[in-house]
DNA sequence: GTTAGCATGTAAGGAGTTACATGATTTT
DNA sequence: AAAATCATGTAACTCCTTACATGCTAAC
């Protein structure tokens, strides 16, 4: 998750750690919080793999401040990490959200695939979540009758907007996803 | 998690592995899925803690049908879980949700705790929301806006189920905890 | 008799967190 | 000059999953 988030956000921009930590927290905002002792490790690894290097802008010395960019390969790997988006991604909420987030970098079908795959799974929970409100509601206390129908509510809320992406997304057509290396040439 | 989950299961019924997998994704259903690599070392874990112990009725062999019986000492930890739940409680929706279905046998300055913190919480996060979507929305591509809005909504949504369920703590007033012992004596 | 589901476990590994450790730069 | 916040990192640990391994029992 951390991987494909970051690489996301540098392809939008070279940025350092700490930067980076902030954009997790606010451009994917809605988004969980990754710890320092978790990103810092994640950027040395993708150095290493050649996904990303540092850029010494400035003459700056690096260790102070170390502005990372991607490179082809990290492109490349961040497509991969889409289109090959698998039941994670529709059964998490998280990785479903991230997904969404890179939406426009995926082409038309990984995106319908992506939508009504995570739309079948919470078809398929909701009428699961009925049913064991039904065989239970007897025998549950309010607390839980409380907590189930929220479910319930929240599932069909989730629901009628992934319809709606859809919708959009078919009238909209083929709108094709964003090149991996954007506008290489000048203006 | 697993931990405080599988005390609450056990708490109201003896269970074996297999079954308390099944009630994970039942009864408290919406829930969360636990592997059994994480489920049998952890029932193993807390038996040689005494929070639970195995019971072996109708002179059943044990390891064909292992089931577990939550000790007074398992209660104790129970209670303690639930009364010390902290930022996580109110921070990540499942832990949020897992302390909910187990509200019955909180005491009711407990549950207003809980139920003020995630109100808390989500308040603080809505503003945020919004503040990014105002600073940011001209530089966004329309999914990210969709999935922004998307998560504005439903944190309204889950306010106003927060405030629901605090009007009805109030008005139900001091409904007390279900003792740690249920029903200890007879009929 | 063979497939499906019940039942239990272990070992290795993944993906993160917490706590610790350090130091520069900016603001008050 | 003190405090805040910017900035980077490591080591130990937590909590879980996946993959493997085994065998019973019920249904078809």
């Amino acid at each position: 998750m951390l991987e494909l988030a970051v690489l996301g956000l540098l392809k939008q921009k070279a940025m350092h750690g700490y930067e980076l930590k902030k954009q997790l927290a606010e451009e994917l905002g809605f988004f969980r919080q990754f710890s320092y002792g978790s990103l810092y490790p994640t950027l040395k690894r993708l150095a290493l793999e050649e996904a990303v290097e540092m850029e010494y802008a400035r003459g700056e010395t690096p260790r102070r401040k170390n502005v990372y960019r991607i490179t082809p390969r990290g492109e490349a790997a961040f497509a991969t990490l889409l289109e090959e988006s698998g039941a994670e991604a529709t059964e998490s909420r998280e990785a479903f959200m991230l997904r969404l987030a890179f939406f426009r970098y995926m082409n038309p079908e990984t995106r319908r695939r992506l939508l009504e795959g995570r739309r079948g799974y919470l078809q398929e929970r909701l009428a699961k979540l009925r049913e064991s409100l039904k065989r239970l509601r007897e025998r549950m206390d309010s607390y839980s009758v409380q907590l189930m129908n929220h479910r319930v509510d929240d599932t069909e809320h989730d629901l009628r907007w992934l319809d709606d992406l859809l919708e959009r997304e078919r009238r909209l057509g083929a709108e094709p996803a964003l090149p991996t290396r954007p506008a290489a040439e000048g203006s």
